[in-house]
DNA sequence: CCCTGATTCGC
DNA sequence: GCGAATCAGG
């Protein structure tokens, strides 16, 4: 998949909603959460509760290459690649029990961007077609589930420097001084 | 064993 | 730049 400007803002929004990379990569689709990390981390947005920490314990003995034995196996070897047709389309991914929403409210901010995360869909075979290619014209508000078929992005005129268009930030930005 | 993000490195 | 593999803590 490409990173393209509303995945981006996607993984950004999400990222700051609190919901884990699992949970991005899946409403994404096409993405391992290895990926939106990565990706995040790029973004510079790594800021969040890392459960864990390597450095400081120790300064005098860093194992700065402890993936280095790996990649070892490239034994792609071979795949037959039976060419007829793909009759696959997802196969029920079945995200199991453990793909439930576990955030009981993310964001209950009235004025803040909220994501209509609903992780409870099956991958969408159908990737979310690029309603707004542009980006950085088009205004990126998801409309509808990010897995949904009819989902959408406003593509809008958008304002400058900004995302979204005029009605959109101000859905996004305004502060939660006097929401709806 | 599951999860989580963090890091590193080959591509 | 991207993402898999790996690491490391809960």
């Amino acid at each position: 998949m490409e990173w393209t400007e509303q995945r981006i803002e996607m993984l950004r929004k999400l990222w700051g909603q609190g919901q884990t990379a699992s949970q991005i990569a899946t409403l994404l689709g096409g993405v391992t959460r290895n990926a939106v990390i990565g990706k995040a981390h790029r973004l510079g947005l790594t800021g969040r509760p890392s459960p864990i920490k390597r450095e400081g314990t120790e300064a005098a003995a860093p194992r700065r290459k402890p993936a280095a034995q790996r990649r070892q196996q490239p034994a792609v070897a071979a795949m037959p690649a039976p060419r007829h047709v793909a009759p696959q389309a997802s196969a029920a991914p079945a995200p199991t029990a453990q793909a439930e929403p576990r955030y009981a409210a993310p964001a209950p901010d009235r004025g803040e961007i909220r994501v209509e995360a609903q992780v409870a869909a099956p991958k969408a075979p159908s990737a979310p077609r690029v309603a707004a290619q542009a980006g950085s014209k088009s205004c990126s508000w998801p409309v509808g589930d990010p897995k949904q078929p009819g989902f959408h992005f406003c593509g809008d005129a958008a304002e400058a420097g900004r995302p979204y268009c005029a009605h959109h930030c101000g859905i996004a930005y305004h502060r939660k001084s006097e929401a709806a």
